[in-house]
DNA sequence: TGTACATCAGTGAACGCGCGTTCACTGATGTAC
DNA sequence: TGTACATCAGTGAACGCGCGTTCACTGATGTAC
């Protein structure tokens, strides 16, 4: 049983707010699924169902929001690897043996990220938006390997961004498809993207 | 509303089965979404939900039944890509754009494909057995390839496949994330894949 | 040729469940006088 | 310093819904005698 939240002092109120978000985590973390709902988020917080309310104007809301701050999670785990010194090349490929371990470890917080559906044309959606944080990086890094005189699989790094985005999670939907066969593991698929990589940035 | 289905004769009641399978996919082509569940699958097939237990075990089964059929007319609509004369690497490309176009033109089978949930390992799963088909056709399109003395991207046939359906797959992913986007169209996608053919085709 | 019966394909009602959402409320905490 | 009051964070009960599954059943059709 969850234990009972000690409510939030005056005017912390918005404390909850990122308290669900976490919640969340804790739930996709723990259990194989996306199968996320309002209710158990909020049973997961500790707190009544339509305390929800308070914070998200709905249920799409709340599930929007949990999935922007699994790009943003992603994308700042991307980020870490980064710091450390080396040449651009040696960069981009931390960044993504970074991306491959976080969807590899979380694969429910992964599957989050490409679970969205796009919404109506008609209301305002910003899937893009979500999204850029890891994206940027990926074509940074290839910018500055471009810059340094290096060749990027494509026109400009934008497309060479995508290329490379789309053969990691190619591999790892697919390794996530089959998760005990061997070669799917988190250090195979790692070998598989220094291998590919290795490849694509070949002049 | 849906009509209600007259009877099958006297010893076909197992035309129900594929008839509930073709409802499914119905149901998949009309709507953006992947979350059919067992009483919207009786009800479009005009039958009550119990009914259904006739010819599945349980709404794994039935769901089970739709992956593997969706899998099954894309193996098909490759093979169709294929029966037409040309050399290897016309064959392979003609196959992957008849998997791109088949992945953009009904995106809610195509998410099907990935959105099966990886069994418990207690059960028998038989994952790998409903991709082959389709990974199968690929495989022998790029071991025709070499044997005719052409480059294939790998070690063997199988690690070059994996490759190949890992940047379709992820590019079709990203694609469907933002559908609206110049690009993500279905011919932008298939040219993407044909650029990246020639690329991963170069000795 | 007629009729009783077995089989088969499928139904209708009901179950308990979890869902998103609404509403009026509670009770602690700070503020004004 | 004491007290009335407003605000705030969150609750409990209820709603209607669709879900998967069960059960006893119905009624058409073929078969045996």
């Amino acid at each position: 049983m969850i234990a009972r939240r000690k409510r939030n002092q005056r005017g912390q109120g918005a404390l909850l707010r990122s308290e669900l978000i976490t919640a969340a985590m804790r739930i996709l973390d723990r259990s194989p699924t996306t199968a996320l709902s309002l209710r158990m988020v909020a049973k997961e917080a500790g707190v009544a169902a339509p305390s929800v309310y308070a914070h998200f104007t709905d249920v799409r809301d709340l599930m929007t929001e949990i999935v922007r701050e699994c790009w943003r999670q992603l994308a700042q785990e991307m980020g870490d690897g980064i710091i450390a010194e080396g040449t651009g090349r040696e960069a981009l490929t931390r960044q993504l043996c970074a991306y491959v371990r976080y969807a590899m470890e979380r694969p429910s917080r992964y599957q989050m990220l490409f679970a969205m559906q796009p919404m109506d044309k008609a209301e305002p959606h910003d899937i893009p938006g979500i999204i850029q944080p890891a994206f940027r990086k990926v074509r940074d890094a290839l910018r500055a390997i471009r810059d340094a005189g290096g060749t990027i699989p494509g026109e400009n790094s934008f497309s060479a961004a995508l290329l490379v985005l789309s053969v990691v999670h190619g591999r790892i939907a697919l390794a996530h498809l089959a998760p005990w066969r061997e070669g799917n593991s988190a250090p195979g698929v790692e070998a598989f993207v220094a291998e590919v990589l290795e490849r694509l940035l070949r002049p």
